[in-house]
DNA sequence: CAGGCATTTTAGAATGGTTCTAATTAATTA
DNA sequence: TAATTAATTAGAACCATTCTAAAATGCCTG
């Protein structure tokens, strides 16, 4: 496995075991897919995964799991009203998305300028405690302009 | 009516008229509580106010109602998977918004520093052709921190 | 003003992602 | 091994949203 994606399955494990739940074959198994990948997957994606080494998994484990990287701040929950979540394991940190509206695909972006300490930023400027941030932008990625210029 | 809220809502009609389709008597309810509140409704809070002018309204008009002004780019819609969405119908271009976890309060944020024409430079960064930005706060509000420290 | 046609609205069914529940299975401790 | 606790399963329940077919409304033309 991929040092990184090593890597960062260790601390998610690290910190699931912190929250005093043991590590189950399943759950280590969506911890792996969630830091396999960038393409931010859902819930029924990763579900398809871990049945490959698991079939009876059910889709409620791996919500449970989901639900419990929540609480332990491993993952970043991307909400949509009219399709599936979408979840950042490599990054659960608050970071801005580029979301194509026609292949949906979802990329991390890297910060623009020096947007950091946005958190704070608004904190002061606002009164509120601010605990989380998300920034999307829609549009269309490179590779769907090029399909729809082809025609 | 407030003059601001008038004119909005002349905002919204001629929009909406540009697209061909009619004003009725319930789509300009709709508009005018759109127009009305900074408090983002759901589509259910829509619906409730319409029906104390037409009780039979039913929810599918607001829907429709909501689906036409998406189109005519005069409301943003604001996306949760556990909860209904919210409308912006005051301003319905991208802008930052401040969402209290603990009552669930959404606020307009005025833009923070020079932010302005993320769009434009996100796209050139990127190779998207970016047409839709949003961008959340969640934390808890001032009036809620007041709450919990009263306790 | 009547008749016909397109648009709008209604009520309820269907959909789909997520959450809940009760029962089963697996793991842990004494 | 027995008892206790945690994890998992299958399917029901939930709920916002979308769809559908029928009814109502509005508009245009003769």
């Amino acid at each position: 496995m991929d040092p990184q994606v090593q890597h960062r399955v260790d601390e998610m494990r690290n910190s699931l075991s912190q929250l005093g739940v043991s590590i189950t074959r399943r759950r280590a198994k969506t911890l792996e897919a969630l830091a396999a990948t960038d393409r931010h997957p859902s819930v029924n994606e990763l579900h398809a995964e871990v049945r490959r080494w698991y079939p009876s998994t059910s889709l409620a484990t791996i919500y449970n799991t989901i639900e419990l990287l929540k609480e332990a701040g491993q993952v970043l929950e991307l909400e949509f009203s009219g399709a599936a979540n979408r979840y950042d394991g490599r990054r659960p940190d608050s970071h801005p998305h580029l979301i194509c509206l026609s292949c949906r695909s979802i990329e991390d972006m890297s910060a623009l300028g020096s947007r950091d300490d946005s958190l704070h930023q608004v904190s002061t400027a606002t009164g509120y405690k601010v605990v989380r941030e998300r920034t999307d932008y829609y549009g269309v990625c490179p590779e769907c302009q090029e399909e729809s210029s082809e025609r």
